[in-house]
DNA sequence: GTCTATACGTCGATAGAC
DNA sequence: GTCTATCGACGTATAGAC
């Protein structure tokens, strides 16, 4: 009997976060991902055209959560808290997805994330500190938003909202040393 | 007439640097490596046990260097611009490695160089904050550190030491809004 | 619409001759 | 020190059963 229309589905998803999330994406075969659910290497294909499909289905979330933000903060920023803050939540939000992309620095990569993220990293740098800032205080911006990343995603281990006004403080301090510290 | 003797081994790892470099190190095969020197795949083997181990043998001068660092701050420090300053040029001295594997990060996982790196940071932090700070303490070693490597990696493409001092500072303002702030 | 059977070309790696 | 020949596993692809 066939499963229900997006069930089988749902499960290739569910099989390869976890394979993906333990042995990289590299690493994990489409065989092991079938072999787990009892079906065939072409059974796979016929759900996804290739694995990096599969790969890019599992990253999504995450892909449009960073594009709403951005487009939210898409201009000049008075209270720089909110942004930092809200970059914070967001690295809180998909914080499970994030720790598994850094245990498979390839995956990121491979999907395509590594210049989608520095795009809009600039983007948020620039609401921070204008357009064209001097050198130091692109360098704040760049340790703000970086920094805030770093503490969200790796510290926590637990409860990372607990921090979130720390970690907007320290983050502050670093933008405003470059943009009054010299320019 | 047969190459003197370490000729080929170094021809091999310039020509294995720029193709990694170029197109990461998953996606570049030994057939490729071993076209371009006009050799076959089987030689290559001989010169290095494994694909592995040729990417190893180019990461290790930065491995060393690091290592170095790490010995040489082992301890409370007394100046924390003095360390900073030293992360500072490390990442600056390797920033062409840097940025290329920044540019492919699969191969960061690959050599094992993210669990080395995670080490290095947290006797760093260590070094900076003590072994058992408060939180928010250790929230301002970790973006002051990460800092320092994102703005000499990342930003120059050119006069990175240009900008050193200003980098520390920068650093220095997350670290004490981590250590002062609240405890 | 969902899946199996089967195959193709390439990969990293090895064995053994010269 | 370099070669030819070969291996099993991989991602991908298509034909056809149900």
């Amino acid at each position: 009997m066939p499963r229900a229309q997006s069930d089988t589905k749902a499960e290739i998803r569910a099989v390869a976060l976890d394979l993906f999330g333990q042995k990289g994406y590299e690493k994990t075969s489409l065989r092991e991902i079938a072999e787990r659910l009892e079906i065939t290497k072409a059974a796979l294909y016929y759900h996804f055209p290739s694995k990096g499909d599969l790969l890019r289905a599992l990253i999504d979330p995450l892909r449009q959560d960073s594009e709403d933000l951005v487009r939210r903060f898409d201009g000049p920023v008075d209270d720089p808290r909110e942004l930092l803050g809200a970059y914070f939540d967001l690295c809180v939000r998909h914080g499970t997805l994030m720790r598994a992309l850094l245990n498979d620095l390839g995956s990121l990569t491979e999907a395509g994330l590594v210049e989608l993220v520095m795009d809009w990293r600039s983007r948020l740098d620039a609401a921070l500190v204008g357009e064209n800032p001097g050198t130091p205080a692109r360098m704040g911006a760049v340790v703000a938003l970086g920094g805030i990343q770093d503490i969200a995603v790796v510290l926590p281990y637990g409860d990372a909202a607990a921090h979130r006004e720390a970690a907007v403080e320290i983050a502050l301090a670093a933008l405003r040393a470059g943009t009054s510290g010299m320019d």
